[in-house]
DNA sequence: GTAGAAGTTGACGTTACGGAAAGCACAAGC
DNA sequence: GCTTGTGCTTTCCGTAACGTCAACTTCTAC
């Protein structure tokens, strides 16, 4: 009894396409081929064809079913292996399910405010900048120009706040640059960059030299601040944070 | 300010290639190309990016960012169609790594037989075809016959049990090959099939006209037998049926 | 002057097929 | 004998999002 591929197909239910598709790779080969060089399937084909289909449903690749059914691998290991590949994305996609609902959320509840489509929040941008975030650990050696700072920052646009993130974004990608020319940091052009810091950081309050050196320590020793330099560079933060230092020691008291 | 391609890899932390990718499918293009043919990119460029990347971390297609950005599509719709899909395909998941776990209890069980490595038990061929499920709806009606047919059963080797299970799946297409072809139950080579049936139930049991038209019946009424035969092809349950009954009519009393 | 770094385009590979085009073989009906 | 229809064949393109060469140009540094 040899079945034709339509019939074979028919009878499990997948495409005459798919068979050829698993001759092509050498997977399930039929039995013979007529002279007319139509494929031909026996009953061993078939019952192939049902241990392909039944590891199919459970997921496998074509790749590993063939390992599988070729004796190369233990079946129970691959398998063992697979569901744990099932397990972790399943999990990966709960999270990433819960974080679009979160997305969702903040996305409706800004819905009222004229801005409304707008996704690059501070807290979306690669550097992490966010001007909430930005006084919030020197709060506690400064709380007194760090309200100065607070201050500053609501009386800004959002527009302007972004401009604002992306010079700063310029700013440290310029010293990463410096950094990886392994320029000195008392190079001029170093401190011209760190000057221009300071003056912003001037427009919300003006440190001294140890707040400033501070500033910079902070740099290093925030995770999130280091996230966002380490982000664009390796040791970015140490070489900002000495960058600043220089500076301080140079022309401020 | 415009950066190479090599700084906004550095910056966002995707490849050049990436970008290059991105500019090809027209999702980013750079804010100009020099005279040497280098891509270069200015701000807003980097805030598209950042968009981007936030909308592919949550998992969209390039596609589907794009239509956002383009602001062709309300993106909290979008989101809200992307979180169902994520949900679903979890579920998906979960159930396959269920099943995945199920298979391999089973394999381990079966370790100890000398048929280990055998995937194909009964209730994965197709036709779900299955001695043991084969007795049990006619048991109620009659209990003794059935009583034969599972002793019989148990005296199969697995290998003897198995020609048995492909000989009816070839039988079933056969079946099919007439029902396609529009042949009247009650051609000869309809009946000369029905009667290879009723050989093979009759080494388990001899059901007289009655119980063989009821057995029909039942291939139509049970619904793991009628998906066996609807699964070959639709319409399959009753074509077997009356062409069972005209057999019985016809020969047995 | 030449090595090295960084850029370019172009093409192929990945998964598991779907779909279309173009052609061959065989049967039925005119 | 011719057309039409059916079923099969091979071959190629397309899918998503890039990774990975390969071959080439351009610019900079020693």
């Amino acid at each position: 009894m040899a079945w034709s591929i339509a019939d074979v197909a028919r009878m499990s239910g997948v495409t005459s396409r798919t068979l050829r598709h698993y001759d092509e790779i050498g997977l399930l080969a039929p039995a013979h081929i007529g002279s007319n060089g139509h494929r031909y399937y026996e009953e061993d084909g078939l019952l192939r064809l049902q241990q392909i289909l039944l590891l199919r449903e459970l997921g496998l690749g074509l790749r590993e079913i063939a390992a599988v059914l070729e004796r190369q691998v233990d079946q129970v290991d691959t398998l063992r292996e697979h569901q744990r590949r099932l397990l972790a994305e399943r999990d990966r996609l709960d999270v990433l399910a819960c974080t679009v609902g979160r997305t969702i959320a903040e996305l409706e509840e800004n819905e009222e405010t004229p801005d409304m489509g707008k996704i690059s929040r501070p807290e979306n941008l690669f550097t992490g900048f966010d001007t909430a975030r930005y006084e919030a650990p020197a709060r506690e050696k400064w709380p007194t120009e760090a309200e100065q700072s607070a201050q500053f920052a609501a009386t800004l646009t959002e527009a302007e706040a972004e401009r604002l993130q992306r010079e700063a974004t310029a700013a440290m990608v310029r010293m990463a640059e410096f950094m990886r020319a392994a320029t000195p940091v008392t190079d001029p052009e170093v401190q011209a960059e760190v000057d221009a810091h300071y003056q912003g950081i001037c427009r919300m309050w003006t440190p001294n030299a140890a707040a400033f050196k501070a500033l910079g320590q902070n740099y290093v020793d925030d995770a999130q601040w280091r996230a966002a330099y380490e982000h664009i560079a390796a040791g970015l933060a140490e070489y900002q944070r000495d960058a600043m230092a220089a500076s301080a020691d140079a022309r401020l008291s």
